[in-house]
DNA sequence: AGTTAGATATACTGATCTGTGTAACTGAAT
DNA sequence: ATTCAGTTACACAGATCAGTATATCTAACT
């Protein structure tokens, strides 16, 4: 009920248990898939506690969602800590994460997956995945600017495109190792749209 | 029953009514979300024709993306069949059908819509959905190898993300118009790669 | 010691959903 | 004229699902 904020560190021992038992079912089977006695089951919880801690399960498929951009976000920006790195090769550090990222999450983007269950575009999902996106786009226009690049936002979007694309391929076509082949061309990019010639692949 | 090959006229009445609203409601509102009474209705037919022309939901799914890949495979290979277009330009087709085909398809693709709602890989939605990426994906190799590109499966790759996530991006941030930059990338990357100078859009 | 928030246990409601059973109607082809 | 595939009308079974009611237990804080 008071989790609408999702304060990192203010759930308790229960919701947090709910949470991650309802990111790993929501991302791996589908959010309307899952029922809330499969999650309170999964969790080692009681349905009533779930009901109790998040009031409903459409507030707990939106705190589920904002908990894992809250995630992706802390694993960009601890990539984006990382010293001694050249201001092109800082713009394809999203592309660094996203390699790493699939591994552990195959099902393609969680929030592109929320929006196809979720078509009501007043639901929370819609603007949670909305500002997901919209944040890493912004984050490519900082970074391109940063490196020099003329046409920043221009670039931004192009650099989205790819990296979505090759997220969701990944759920369809594993063996095509989008991911490395889409970092390539983000590179080339890169070095077209920033005027240099040197190689960071 | 008889309409897993789905063979296009070879439907009846009520099976097209029953295939075209279905097709309207699974893709604006999702698969799950969508009951069979409720597609009936629309179809002006009875639940009970729907389960003699189709036999069950999921065979009904199965259509639906079958018939929706074939629309779109016709839309490309119509534009594939337009004369007077260079090497390089054709590279850029799909691109070309995709900043028309969003417009009346703004809810991102059908495709990886589906496999987020359908986790079980057994299901026919996942064998659809691979087949027409796939297609594409030879697609672009195939155009590519013909404009003349050395790494034609590396460039079909990387074409691929970028389409696949224009479409996508469509369907979160319309506003920001990524099926045009998405083609300005693409058309520079198919450039280098044949090493062409000339611009195409 | 007493208060209180968090959690448990279990049964239940009401709605919805997929799929079936059965009987009758329509229209076209043989 | 008869046959037969396609369709209608309608009720109903069986399962699942979101959410609630009620009463009890536990552990920490004051």
């Amino acid at each position: 009920m008071n989790t609408t904020a999702l304060d990192p560190d203010a759930l308790t021992r229960g919701a947090r248990r709910i949470l991650e038992a309802a990111s790993a079912l929501f991302y791996e089977r589908g959010i309307t898939a899952v029922g809330v006695d499969l999650i309170a089951e999964q969790s080692g919880v009681t349905k009533r506690t779930l009901y109790n801690r998040f009031g409903s399960k459409d507030a707990l498929v939106a705190a589920y969602l904002v908990d894992r951009d809250r995630r992706w976000r802390s694993a960009v920006n601890e990539a984006l800590a990382a010293p001694g790195m050249s201001l092109q090769q800082r713009v394809m550090i999203p592309f660094d994460v996203l390699r790493e990222w699939i591994k552990l999450n195959p099902r393609g983007c969680a929030f592109i997956n929320a929006l196809a269950e979720l078509p009501d575009p007043d639901h929370p999902a819609h603007q949670v995945a909305a500002d997901e996106k919209r944040w890493l786009l912004n984050l490519f226009e900082r970074l391109a600017a940063e490196a020099g690049v003329a046409r920043a936002g221009l670039l931004a979007n192009q650099l989205l495109s790819l990296h979505e694309g090759a997220l969701a391929m990944h759920a369809v076509l594993p063996d095509s190792d989008c991911a490395t082949s889409a970092t390539q061309a983000a590179c080339g990019l890169v070095q077209a749209a920033a005027g240099g010639e040197g190689s960071n692949l």
